[in-house]
RNA sequence: GGGCGGUUAGCUCAGUUGGUUAGAGCACCUGCUUUACACGCAGGGGGUCAUAGGUUCGAGUCCUAUACCGCCCACCA
């Protein structure tokens, strides 16, 4: 069937034809795998996206990236299988509908809990919804029969099965630990989602009077004034001369009177501040350690949000901030404040909503990390998991090896309940993975459940399984697991890909997967990070609008190295959009030509010199593009299948074809439409659209027989070593060197355009290999040209003279030229060639290069040197000529 | 306080075991409404590869310092 080029637009309009081919992909089921036990399939678990909102840039980053290998994979005939899915990301989202809520006045403990949960569900059926959209906009290739929730009863079933052989491997346990708390979320942390920042504040000085001798005291230094409320202690260095004959001794609490001894603890630096510190152990990780080993009072001060509580006296109820000024004024008044100093300290924040952390001493479920943390680091050393770029590595270890217990319990509503039920009767805990009646130590039916949830990363932990089946024994557990690429970015390498590795040997005994992938953050064209507050945020869906997925996809690709963050503007997109552009043309020129009588099986007998040129060229670059998409070097494998589109294909080989076309010459229709086929199954991956919409065209115009549907499914092009063809290469490079060269010496001359010039190019036995090209020169360079081996004659006077590696080009068109230029032109080659000699020479004539240097960096140096010599004799004759 | 990354053309970045004259996109200059494409074609200018040493026959690439920028980790009140 013929289709006619005119009648598409001249600019190609992705928006139409991406949603069509999106849904003939899903209802052909090419998205969902074949378990076939004779193969190893290939599989990646896509990182679950929050169901806090949109997709942005990163997200698209890590679909294109991902989908770039799945689409490879499929294409390369593994059973692929690509799972999506969304996580319930806990606080985070817990966060985003409380803000929802406070936009309406309301708060969750106003609501209650229950109507709270109904609103997250809607949410979240909401936000699943709206990514599902945005995905498919994109082009994702996973598998949507497979999208899983982490609060989906699969997921859950696993979480709970965790939980429950950690704890009877007691490495979960319950304790009483200084934690990160967000007094406004009103939760513990972990950690890993407390941002420390270096902030401005202040050192205060304050004396404590010392008890027993009246008119004497110890001066500390603070950061936090307020806790004073707390102090059961005022600590120094034991090698601390000041205070060495103090230890001991009984100290007043300003402003509240608690008497509280001075004790000596290692902990204490002699330099820093006065050397005597005040002890707080209920808020601060130090002196809660320090109160351990001296057996001193905790007394928590605060409540769940920072408000001075009952322990504070006449403060309680006063905010943290409150409480500072007002305590600050009081010792002032009371003489105890010394003085202040400007210090600059670094300040948690919740990750989430940014308020100041208070470690608060509270009761949290934790997990004993050491033993998990083991075999993980030992699976990244042996290497059975790789991390690319490998410089991770490091940084994973480091981690790894200095790990401290995970706190995994939240004080939040949303997210998976720790399954353990608290007996009133006995005080026993009961740990199940099925809702128990009773208690299994008394048997009591008075039992509840902890009301906390957990961390949202401990589900997160064993996606790679859970979502397989696991703890079942199912099919898919058993073929797909272990999974082949974690992809990611580096920022959540703690706290997901470390905990998958350790959870994922503890679970199945087995690593989540072989290699992780990591990629840098997208920011924008200023290099900064995009967020909501500064504006500068790209929304996805705006640019697939605009330009079309592919082209965002291309920007977001191409020059990107593992690990580095990229900038991505409007330019890079566009160059995206142009590239997609090219290539649609590139097919129209096609169509124009293919039909249902076109050849297109190629004779090999019949392959000219561009043909193999290109043909082998194009196996060149499939040998390329499959190296490359193994490697993980996905910035480098687009920018060669694009150069060659662009830069062979369609600079040179369709411009070629033209000529071919218009002189009833051997037909350039078999190579091209098989050349255009293969260069648009090696770009499917990158750009699944356009490509899909290009092959179906040519398809259906007679340009190629295939027994395959669609391009996603077909063969990726794989390299054969029956289209090398070294030698038409070379010999195509000195017939391009040629055009260059004329169409160089036109523009230099400024030639008229409408005039054409003449040229000699001697290129020995080349000449009967490129005198049929006589036409095709005709056209490119508007040169007529004529081929001869040797030259036998002199040089015509006043001729442009170029020497090229296998060919001399004598232009003679004196009349064109301005003949100084010429000559200092050609002095100055002459120069260059000279220097060239020199330097080629003493290199030679080194013995150290001649023992050490390997031979043939010997021989291409000699070679090079003959070429140098001989463009001399060239030049200068041609110089003499010139001149005379 | 440790650790890591970056510093290459005006801008954004490639450059994977050290080996021709360091590349691309965008921007810039010149000329082209050539029936695939002006989202284009042809030609061109532009880089002491941050600095200083070192290893080597040979360094953008390896080593050692230094400077600036950025990131990560870390309990010093």
């Amino acid at each position: 069937m013929h289709i006619d080029e005119n009648e598409l637009p001249k600019a190609y309009d992705a928006r139409e034809k991406e949603a069509k081919w999106y849904e003939y992909w899903l209802r052909n089921g090419y998205f969902t795998p074949k378990i076939d036990k004779t193969k190893k399939p290939f599989v990646l678990i896509q990182p679950p996206p929050n169901i806090t909102g949109n997709l942005h840039l990163g997200h698209a980053l890590t679909s294109t990236l991902e989908d770039i290998m799945v689409r490879y994979h499929r294409m390369c005939g593994e059973p692929t299988l690509w799972l999506p899915g969304t996580d319930h990301a806990g606080i985070a989202a817990q966060v985003v509908v409380e803000r929802e809520l406070a936009k309406e006045g309301l708060t969750r403990q106003k609501i209650g809990r229950d109507a709270f949960m109904e609103r997250m569900w809607s949410w979240v059926a909401n936000c699943r919804a709206n990514i599902s959209n945005q995905h498919t906009r994109l082009g994702v290739s996973y598998d949507t029969t497979r999208l899983a929730f982490t609060l989906d009863e699969g997921p859950s079933l696993a979480v709970r099965t965790t939980f429950k052989n950690l704890y009877d491997k007691g490495l979960i346990y319950r304790g009483e630990r200084i934690t990160n708390w967000c007094p406004r979320c009103a939760t513990a942390l972990s950690d890993l989602e407390v941002d420390h920042e270096d902030e401005k504040g202040h050192l205060w000085y304050i004396r404590y009077p010392l008890a027993d001798k009246p008119g004497e005291y110890v001066t500390v230094a603070t950061t936090r004034p307020e806790t004073i409320l707390g102090d059961t202690a005022v600590a120094v260095n034991p090698a601390d001369d000041r205070y060495k004959d103090l230890v001991g001794q009984m100290l007043i609490l300003p402003l509240v009177g608690r008497k509280i001894p001075l004790i000596a603890d290692e902990m204490v630096g002699i330099d820093f501040g006065t050397g005597a510190v005040k002890t707080t152990p209920a808020h601060d990780p130090n002196d809660f350690e320090v109160g351990h080993r001296h057996n001193l009072p905790i007394i928590n001060i605060f409540d769940n949000h920072a408000c001075i509580n009952e322990n504070g006296g006449k403060y309680k109820g006063l905010d943290r901030d409150e409480a500072r000024k007002v305590i600050l004024k009081d010792l002032e008044d009371q003489g105890y404040l010394v003085k202040v100093e400007d210090h600059v300290h670094a300040v948690g924040h919740c990750q989430r909503c940014r308020t100041t952390i208070e470690p608060q001493a509270s009761s949290q479920w934790f997990v004993k990390i050491e033993s998990l943390a083991k075999p993980a680091i030992e699976a990244v050393k042996t290497g059975e998991i790789t991390i690319v770029p490998e410089r991770f590595t490091k940084v994973y270890l480091n981690w790894m090896e200095n790990i401290k217990d995970w706190c995994i319990s939240r004080q939040l509503w949303w997210g998976h309940r720790i399954p353990v039920w608290n007996c009133h009767a006995c005080g026993h805990m009961t740990c199940a993975v099925e809702t128990p009646t009773e208690c299994e130590a008394c048997h009591s039916a008075d039992i509840h459940q902890d009301d906390d949830v957990l961390d949202t990363w401990f589900s997160s932990g064993l996606w790679t399984h859970s979502t397989l089946g696991w703890p079942n024994k199912t099919e898919d557990l058993d073929y797909f697991y272990p999974t082949s690429v974690m992809e990611t970015a580096y920022d959540i390498l703690f706290f997901w890909v470390a905990r998958m590795i350790m959870m994922g040997i503890a679970n199945t005994g087995k690593v989540p997967f072989h290699h992780v992938y990591l990629h840098g953050l997208i920011r924008d064209e200023k290099g900064e990070k995009m967020s909501k507050t500064k504006g500068n945020v790209i929304d996805p869906l705006v640019v697939v609008d605009e330009f079309g997925a592919d082209a965002l996809r291309f920007s977001l690709i191409l020059g990107i190295t593992p690990g580095n963050d990229s900038k991505l503007g409007r330019n890079k997109i566009e160059a995206g959009r142009n590239f997609a552009n090219k290539l649609y043309n590139a097919v129209r020129f096609v169509l124009r030509y293919a039909n249902e009588d076109t050849p297109t099986v190629i004779d090999n007998a019949k392959l000219k010199l561009e043909d193999k040129w290109i043909l082998s060229r194009l196996n060149s670059v499939a040998k390329e593009m499959n190296q490359m998409l193994t490697d993980f070097q996905f910035g480098e494998a687009i920018r060669t299948i694009h150069d060659f589109i662009w830069g062979e294909l369609c600079d040179w080989y369709i411009e070629m074809a033209k000529v071919r076309l218009n002189h009833d010459d051997q037909s350039p229709m078999p190579v091209l439409l098989t050349v255009i086929e293969r260069s648009l199954r090696m770009l499917h991956p990158f750009m699944p659209f356009i490509t899909e919409e290009l092959w179906q065209t040519i398809k259906t115009a007679g340009g190629f027989a295939t027994d395959k549907s669609s391009i996603m499914i077909s063969e990726y092009p794989q390299f054969d070593e029956a289209f090398h063809f070294e030698k038409e290469e070379a010999q195509m490079s000195t017939l391009t060197e040629i055009v260059r060269t004329l169409r160089n010496t036109r523009s230099e001359y400024e030639v008229d355009i409408n005039k054409t010039i003449d040229a000699y190019v001697y290129c020995d036995e080349l000449a009967n290999v490129l005198s049929p090209y006589t036409a095709t020169i005709l056209t490119l360079a508007k040169a007529t040209v004529r081929f001869e081996e040797k030259r036998t004659d002199d040089v015509p006077k006043q001729s442009i003279v170029e020497v090229l590696p296998n060919a001399e080009i004598i232009i003679p068109m004196a009349s064109l030229f301005d003949l100084e230029a010429q000559l200092a032109k050609l002095n100055k080659e002459l120069d260059e060639a000279v220097k060239e000699q020199a330097r080629l020479e003493s290199h030679l004539n080194d013995e150290t290069f001649r023992s050490r240097a390997p031979q043939q960096v010997i021989e291409k140096e000699q070679a090079r040197l003959d070429a140098a010599l001989e463009k001399q004799t060239k030049l200068r004759e041609h110089i003499k000529n010139l001149a005379a």
